[in-house]
RNA sequence: GCCGUCUUAGCUCAGUUGGUGGAGCUCUCGGCUGUUAACCGAGUGGUCGCCGGUUCGAGUCCGGCAGACGGCGCCA
């Protein structure tokens, strides 16, 4: 006897199975009867499809079965592909045989749905057509990720998740018990790839992050994941085009593989191109705020960090993300130094998405005066000893170098152009909510 | 840390001046041979978030607590 060979639903979308009789194998999305028909319509992780189930094409306990499958019922069904204008996609399944593998329970998630029921529900509300989308994306994401360190000859470079230090500021670590000790959760890879990129040169990582901020908003997760990258011999100009290039490029995957995922979230597909075949413009921190002061009629101060609100304004002036360098050197961590020809500035920079999305990279130079990182950690209350080994990296070999970190769901939430950060990843982890 | 909104059926919500808790959807049963989150008829389903107070009487008024959601700050 063969084996069965199993059809995916989107090869009998695109019509190659057309007059074919075909097995199928999936889950009840929505389901309909009319006496004598039942109306099933069927998914699997590559589509819809309608199946007509008519009482006398099958055994009549299987036609009774198809009637009282609930959705969310997985079944194989067998039966002839037909053309039908009547069908959503344009094909349906004309059923001869039908197998109810799991009766479903009644589903919970019907019609009427609160942000608050799904996320109770999310393990149930994967199966979705939007989530499912915006996770095919994702995962495009983070492959063209891959894909684009590789190809310009970065390694893989992994650091550990339980770190004895802070990287970002004490008060947003996630603490450890660590036997009868305590670690945190990793806020940044990047103290560890400083000392990565003496040994391999060009280093990424993808991982998840942590931090306890206490955020409450759109576009923060307590846990996400960051794609970093950190090279020596790189300047600042060098990481921003590197991460203009990036961005150009997880775009042009994205525009390649998931047209059909972009349709679902009826996302601009032209815009999206447009943006991955334009030049990203660069800026300083003080142009940005003569911009705003100027062109937006706003009135900021010198030497304040961009606040959501002007981040939104300055991504409207332009229509494709935009790099900002030379943020005051005050408002920043003590790993980016000074401009030497702008001291009042760090060589920094943050990569702004269009439509509000936010920070979507933050990167910089790195600090190589060892004194200037002592004064700076001291003057925020860190111990300066914990970070002995970092400082060794300035001693034997020092050289000038850089890196960034792109924030995997802001990235993909852009791309979606879906209004909550959390819809992005599988489980979110926020400030208040933990389950499931 | 600051500010705001919400909490009534499995889900989404309405509930008038304080007077025996409702609708739609889900589900169950019946009908229907082309439905598009179908339609028609019937039915099941309630600790009105919790605690206390006022009152003859509280979903409704008052006080407290809890939880959820969102905005700001901070960040990716």
């Amino acid at each position: 006897m063969s084996k069965t060979t199993w059809t995916k639903i989107e090869e009998i979308l695109s019509g190659n199975k057309k007059d074919k009789e075909v097995h199928l194998r999936g889950w009840i999305y929505r389901t309909r009867s009319s006496g004598n028909i039942v109306f099933i319509t069927m998914r699997d992780a590559t589509g819809i499809l309608q199946a007509t189930v008519k009482k006398g094409n099958l055994p009549d306990s299987e036609f009774e079965d198809g009637k009282k499958a609930l959705i969310e019922s997985s079944i194989e069904l067998t039966g002839k592909v037909k053309e039908d204008k009547r069908a959503p996609g344009g094909y349906e399944l004309q059923v001869t045989k039908l197998n109810v593998i799991n009766f479903a329970e009644p589903f919970p998630i019907v019609k009427d749905q609160s942000p608050e029921f799904l996320l109770d529900q999310r393990h149930l509300w994967l199966r979705s057509r939007k989530l499912a989308s915006i996770l095919k994306i994702r995962s495009t994401v983070v492959g063209a990720i891959h894909t684009f360190f590789r190809d310009r000859g970065f390694y893989e470079f992994d650091a550990p998740v339980l770190q004895p230090n802070q990287c970002e500021g004490g008060s947003t670590l996630f603490e450890v018990k660590y036997y009868n000790d305590k670690t945190y959760l990793s806020q940044s890879w990047q103290l560890y790839a400083e000392a990565g990129i003496f040994s391999l040169e060009k280093i990424y990582n993808m991982g998840p992050t942590f931090r306890a901020e206490k955020s409450k908003t759109s576009r923060h997760l307590s846990e996400f994941w960051m794609a970093e990258m950190e090279a020596a011999w790189m300047d600042l100009h060098d990481i921003v085009e590197v991460g203009k290039d990036e961005i150009r490029f997880i775009l042009k995957q994205i525009l390649k593989n998931n047209k059909n995922e972009l349709e679902i979230l009826e996302q601009d597909y032209k815009k999206l191109k447009q943006i991955s075949e334009s030049e990203f413009p660069t800026i300083t921190y003080t142009e940005a705020i003569n911009i705003l002061n100027e062109k937006e009629g706003m009135n900021i101060k010198w030497g304040k960090d961009l606040r959501t609100l002007e981040e939104n304004k300055l991504a409207d002036y332009f229509n494709t993300p935009v790099a900002v360098t030379n943020y005051p050197v005050e408002i920043m961590a003590f790993y980016k130094p000074r401009d030497p020809k702008d001291p009042k500035t760090a060589l920094c920079f943050d990569m702004i998405a269009p439509e509000g999305y936010g920070e979507i990279i933050g990167g910089s130079q790195r600090n190589l005066d060892v004194e200037d990182m002592k004064k700076r950690l001291k003057a925020m209350g860190e111990p300066v000893e914990n970070y002995k080994w970092y400082f060794d990296l300035r001693r034997f070999g020092s050289v000038p170098h850089a890196g960034y970190g792109l924030g995997v769901e802001r990235v993909v939430a852009w791309i979606c152009g879906i209004d909550n950060i959390k819809d992005t990843i599988p489980f979110p982890r926020t400030l208040l909510r933990f389950r499931p």
